[in-house]
DNA sequence: ACATTTGGTAAGCATTAACTTACCGTAAGC
DNA sequence: GCTTACGGTAAGTTAATGCTTACCAAATGT
């Protein structure tokens, strides 16, 4: 999958919290939008770009739609993390060890000014 | 910190290109944008973003300066990814054994409850 | 001293994208 | 049947954003 199109989705926070709505389980779309700041059809919309990315699916209930977290966009996004993560990590500590910090750790005076 | 910022400066691709340029290691901008299609203002745009978003850090090395890639933007990530990990997992996990796949495998006439 | 390299920022432009209201189809309730 | 609840899509507006060129400051090399 591409982690492109997921990162994008989450990059909108209105579109976020959407997502983060379906965390406890599924939810309707009416049900998502009561209470958010934006209106319905905006809600669909980003449902949508949500689905394109992997990150939720849906399933008719009747005459309502039940939307929920589809894991396959988040395993996306950490395969990309992965990738990064340890080789990341190391290089910033290779990092931060030969260049002391110079503004978090001791001023150190070795060069004064 | 804030993982918002870090959505949003991973969702563009250029900026995510100039981010995956620094896997290797530290990087001066000229060499980042050497071979991108965008011009080297446009780098140091994406860098400034990527810095306030908390992925990439710097360093003066003479009149070059140095940028590599700062574990704490993907750390804020990988703990909001890791929030929603095991129950996004387990949701998505219940939810295609009590409604068996209704597009890929037979479609069920009604659900048992 | 002068020219070169490096890179940050400003101004302007063009595209994208998030939102709104309006509309239409479908399923459930009377 | 008719009416109501649900939700997807269209059209249009406005704000955000990614890119460019131009300019400027600082460090390096000759």
């Amino acid at each position: 999958m591409s982690y492109g199109r997921a990162f994008a989705a989450l990059a909108d926070p209105s579109r976020r919290a959407v997502f983060e709505r379906l965390k406890s389980g599924p939810r309707a779309v009416v049900d998502i939008a009561r209470g958010m700041p934006v209106s319905r059809p905006a809600v669909s919309q980003h449902l949508k770009a949500l689905k394109e990315a992997g990150l939720v699916s849906d399933r008719a209930e009747g005459a309502r739609r039940l939307y929920f977290i589809d894991p396959h966009g988040l395993a996306a996004i950490r395969r990309w993390l992965d990738e990064f993560w340890d080789e990341a990590l190391a290089a910033y500590q290779r990092e931060v060890e030969s260049h002391r910090k110079p503004e978090e750790g001791k001023p150190e005076r070795k060069a004064a000014k």
